[in-house]
DNA sequence: CACCCTCGAGTTCA
DNA sequence: CTCGAGGGTG
């Protein structure tokens, strides 16, 4: 039954209905944008009813761009299929600069003229296809099989910047606008913060956070997982960079496309750039992989256009991809590879490791074959099952790191890691050190071979006694107690005690690694008893070893049980006299380094430094009480209370005492006493500095020492306290951080300025501009 | 409490 | 060299 009204109700009821759909669409935007809700959700309501009931009264006022027909309204219901107006087509792809300039060439000469280039960076994310009815959103889909996708209309709202409804007037009846949703790289990694803390499953790349962010489904109307689902959909970002159905549009090129859709209140990509040559395109590739970590989002390459619309037409496209189009792909800094197998490793410290082990595989320059997974949590976290193909990245384009299984190519074979509860080298049963911790750990300190192995390894190290010869291997070799049955160290504590004799008698047996392939290796005598300088290169001192095969010793290997594959090798007697050569050296080395190579928990180079300064000898130390450890500057209640323990343990004061009885020296000669840290002057006194990269004249630990001694702080890593950065050659991102942070810059011959001079000796070159400095580095 | 720093571990390369 | 964890300082 019609009902009757004036054409001046008619009109009434238009403008408040016109009214209302303005009001509504706003409150839309504002209540998915970051906003606050401007109104209550009960106006809302009442606005969305007054609407329908003005368009039941007055059927003339319906359209399909009323916000009662659009988003909202359930029209169409999350993941439901959707058909594209116009499909979406991928691009065809291009590996090296050779097959873009192929396909440029063609491109020129199937044009017959002169074609400018758009390039931009492909975006690595989802393909979304936005359809905007009358200038207002209608429906938001997956790229699907390029015909048909999925409704994500629900989820996408939430997606700050995608606009509800497009700014400016006359707007086609129907427009689909193609883009990209991603994750920003910094929010990616806040997500995986959350979802570790939430005790989910992080994710493995950017791409799949994005993805499975914008898939989600809130079920039923539990409050809290509605505003967790809201608070990771507002973590994406769209950028839009096409147009799917548009006859006619009142533009000549894609560039024009891009400023009309930023027009509409579109987020276009501020990266974009056009280019008159293949080879400007070509550069833009070429710096853009340079810089691809330093955008907001990652990416995975590069897309080429053609920018004249008419020509997209003349070229056409296959039925797969256009002609106009092509993406030029990076090499890809992620792979897939097998996870074999999940094993232990025990440090120097008894803290027991979870580690991958990889089908060895190429990324990012280098064959990857292991990866820590940091501990059970970790590997939990991750989700990954022994058997699992996994995304493996090179973090920081360094170290190697898993990120998460390939769940798709799962067989059913897959098993899941168990964390040991015993010590995988001695046996002794795991325990964290203290309640609540993650980290478990073997508490068998002064026996295990792992732990023993490790510490004489750091003893060794640059950060200690800085011996060379006792590096991986050697330490290895000293402390394996297979053959023979007694290694030459039990503990640390017989160190200084080791003769060329004793050593003559170690065989090592290492695995290779690659090969599989068992060697025994012998240190022995040259035959005419001397010490030889006959094989220094050749047949290799203990590195060798690290270089050839490459692993440590294979401690669970009985040699007794198998014939050796290999050869059995003879470690020349030189390497042996070396060792015993820089032991000796390495007795009167300064009191923190002894202090470091003590092991003590919390003691690293740096505390230990304020340590030996402030008591000058090991004596002193020990007679501290607590308090007095703790004034110490760098030294707190935690570092004085793991220095008073480790004097508790028997061994640990074994050590102290055999080494003194060997010869080493646990005083710093001519210093006065505790509390007498001289508070030395010297031209850097009261000022930080950071060296990096190689710097001229100066050894890494030689700059280090350098700025101590002239009375200056040397940090490790740069922050705003820091007042200059000495940087050479192959400085890293210290460099970049200086710069960010304004610290003043200075290269090796400033340096050797300031260690002489202080800050005035190198003030001048500051003020004055370019001709000072030009001076300094004009050698370079 | 925020910020900065050190420690400790793992990894690969020249 | 980088990261996470956790300590120290202002």
């Amino acid at each position: 039954m019609a009902e009757t009204y004036t054409i001046d109700e008619l009109g009434a009821a238009k403008a408040e209905a016109e009214q209302l759909t303005t009001r509504i669409l706003d409150l839309r935007d504002a209540y998915y944008g970051e906003d606050a809700a401007v109104a209550s959700d009960e106006e809302y309501d009442a606005m969305m009813h007054r609407l329908e009931e003005l368009e039941r009264l007055f059927p003339e006022l319906q359209s399909q761009d009323s916000p009662t027909q659009t988003v909202g309204a359930a029209r169409a219901s999350l993941f439901d299929p959707v058909e594209h107006a116009e499909p979406m087509l991928s691009l065809d792809n291009v590996f090296s600069i050779d097959e873009f300039d192929a396909w440029a060439t063609k491109v020129e000469r199937d044009s017959g003229r002169r074609v400018d280039y758009l390039c931009e960076l492909k975006i690595d994310g989802l393909a979304i296809n936005l359809r905007y009815e009358n200038g207002v959103l209608v429906s938001a889909a997956t790229r699907g099989d390029g015909v048909v996708g999925e409704n994500v209309t629900e989820n996408i709202a939430f997606v700050h910047g995608i606009p509800q409804r497009l700014e400016g007037e006359g707007h086609p009846p129907l427009v689909e606008v193609r883009g990209e949703v991603f994750i920003p790289v910094k929010a990616f990694e806040e997500l995986n913060a959350e979802q570790v803390a939430l005790g989910d499953r992080i994710f493995a790349n950017a791409r799949n956070a994005a993805a499975g962010s914008l898939r989600q489904k809130a079920e039923g109307k539990n409050a809290d997982k509605r505003a967790q689902m809201k608070n990771r959909l507002a973590k994406l970002r769209m950028l839009v960079h096409g147009i799917g159905a548009w006859p006619n549009p009142p533009v000549e090129s894609q560039s024009e496309v891009y400023g009309l859709l930023k027009v509409w209140g579109l987020p276009t990509s501020p990266y974009f750039q056009v280019v008159p040559t293949k080879e400007d395109a070509a550069a833009f590739i070429e710096t853009s992989g340079k810089n691809r970590h330093t955008f907001e989002h990652e990416i995975d390459g590069i897309v080429i256009k053609v920018d004249e619309l008419e020509l997209h037409g003349e070229l056409g496209a296959t039925s797969r991809a256009p002609r106009w189009a092509i993406a030029y792909k990076y090499p890809p800094e992620q792979v897939n590879t097998r996870l074999l197998d999940i094993v232990v490793s025990v440090g120097r410290t008894g803290r027991a490791t979870p580690f991958a082990i990889m089908e060895p595989v190429r990324v990012a320059g280098s064959v990857v074959r292991q990866a820590t997974l940091h501990n059970q949590d970790v590997v939990k976290a991750k989700g990954v099952l022994i058997g699992d193909t996994v995304v493996l990245r090179k973090a920081g384009d360094v170290i190697p790191e898993v990120l998460g299984p390939v769940v798709e190519l799962r067989d059913g074979s897959e098993r899941e890691f168990v964390m040991p509860t015993h010590c995988p080298e001695c046996g002794t049963l795991l325990a964290p050190a203290k309640e609540g911790d993650i980290d478990l750990r073997c508490p068998n300190a002064r026996s295990c071979p792992a732990q023993v192995r490790g510490r004489v390894e750091h003893i060794g190290s640059r950060g200690a006694l800085d011996i060379e010869v006792l590096g991986e291997v050697t330490a290895a070799a000293l402390t394996q107690p297979l053959v023979p049955a007694t290694p030459p160290l039990e503990t640390e504590a017989a160190l200084f005690d080791l003769t060329v004799e004793e050593l003559f008698g170690i065989r090592v047996i290492v695995r290779d690694n690659e090969t599989g392939e068992v060697k025994l290796v012998e240190a022995a005598p040259n035959a005419d008893g001397t010490p030889g300088e006959s094989t220094p290169k050749e047949v290799a001192p203990f590195q060798r070893l690290r270089r050839t095969s490459g692993k440590t010793p294979d401690p669970a290997y009985d040699p007794e049980a198998e014939e050796f594959a290999g050869d059995a090798r003879y470690v020349p007697s030189k390497a042996a006299h070396d060792l015993i050569l820089n032991l000796g050296k390495a007795k009167t080395s300064p009191l923190w380094r002894i202090l470091v190579s003590l092991n003590i928990r919390h003691v690293g180079p740096v505390a230990a430094r304020a340590l030996a300064n402030y008591f000058g000898s090991l004596d002193a130390i020990r007679a501290a009480s607590r308090d007095e450890l703790a004034s110490v500057e760098g030294v707190g209640g935690i570092i004085a209370d793991a220095v008073l323990d480790w004097f508790q343990v028997d061994w640990h004061v074994e050590i102290i005492d055999r080494w003194t009885t060997a010869g080493v020296q646990f005083t710093t000669p001519g210093h006065p006493g505790p509390g007498a840290a001289a508070e030395q002057g010297g031209p850097l006194a009261g000022l930080t500095v950071v060296a990096t990269g190689s710097l001229e004249g100066f050894s890494r630990e030689g700059a280090l020492e350098a700025i101590i001694a002239a009375g200056g702080k040397a940090a490790s890593s740069v922050s705003k306290k820091t007042d200059y950065v000495a940087a050479g050659p192959g400085a890293g991102s210290k460099l970049g951080k200086a710069e960010a942070l304004g610290v003043r810059i200075i290269d090796a011959a400033q340096f050797a300025l300031l260690l002489e001079g202080g800050p005035d000796a190198i003030a001048v070159a500051s003020t004055d501009t370019s001709v000072a400095e030009n001076d300094n580095e004009s050698d370079s």
